[in-house]
DNA sequence: GCCCCTATGTATAAGTC
DNA sequence: TGACTTATACATAGGGG
């Protein structure tokens, strides 16, 4: 992840994906003893590869042992509490994407719309089908660049207005 | 560790210590399921923060339990063979730094001697009790950089020397 | 494979609300 | 407390030796 983006999945190629391993199994560990230094909690790590035959551990035998000895002893309920399964994990995940998402294409959609604004504003006649949701969010818009959307409609009056067929960007104006 | 650098140290500032726990709290275990999904080994990892009474597994119970199993199962001497010890990371970590510092080091002491170089050119005289080793190194820079001190030289002989008193950076030659 | 480098993506400390 | 932003440090992919 860093000439490229990462993309998340399986690294097909076995060479590409053992350095990957060795590095990035260098950088989980480094995360865990920092995490542990700067806020002074106990953590435990396990990992099996594919390039070992034994687990690789962390901070230590002892460390670890007593860790899950601490973990089997508790009762299931507790030990679930606190429990970040990778299905949750790897939907938290998705739900921030989503969300990412959705916020690139809002911002988008209210450049589209300021844009269609201009084009009503210039003539255009708006269909009837337009989805109610969308006029709703046109008007707020609107409000929202009222000042501009006065300017222009008074320059317009005018005869001011822009004669060339694409609009002026607004959008730049928000 | 962003604004500023990461003191490998201790949070002292409660308030501090718990946003910095949660953030990296997540990178962790972002970390840890990259890992697993990149390169397809199991990682578990268990967590007993100051802030919570149950330990805080990853990626969940049941594949936390089955790795201490495992681990357990194994004999002493395999169970070590992989195992990082805090104090070995540690080390390593110090090492590392220790390599940089000493290659900053170098860098500087080239530059330095570089100076030294051309002061000695310029006709100081080298008191005798230097240290050996200096002297060596010395040797090697000027040996490094003949050239620009033959072109120096012959600038000189040519009365085209610098006037200043301030030596002429050669250390921008390099 | 290992180490180094560099460009770029990520993580995150502070700050703001 | 937490969400969001920003500036900066850190991690790491790709490429060379």
């Amino acid at each position: 992840m860093t000439r490229n983006k990462v993309n998340y999945a399986f690294i097909e190629d076995d060479s590409k994906r053992k350095i990957s391993y060795n590095k990035r199994l260098n950088g989980l560990l480094k995360k865990s003893d920092e995490l542990k230094t700067l806020c002074d909690v106990e953590v435990a790590t396990v990992i099996y590869g594919t390039y070992r035959n034994e687990p690789y551990t962390f901070p230590n035998n002892d460390v670890v042992r007593n860790a899950f000895i601490k973990f089997k002893e508790l009762p299931t309920l507790d030990r679930s509490k606190n429990m970040v399964t990778r299905e949750e994990f790897t939907m938290q995940r998705i739900k921030k994407l989503e969300e990412q998402l959705q916020k690139v294409r809002k911002e988008n959609r209210v450049k589209e719309m300021t844009n269609e604004m201009y084009e009503v504003f210039k003539g255009k006649t708006v269909s009837v089908d337009m989805n109610p949701s969308y006029l709703n969010d046109l008007r707020c818009v609107i409000k929202k660049n009222l000042k501009q959307v006065r300017e222009l409609m008074i320059k317009e009056a005018n005869g001011e207005g822009s004669t060339s067929n694409a609009p002026q960007p607004i959008v730049e104006q928000l």
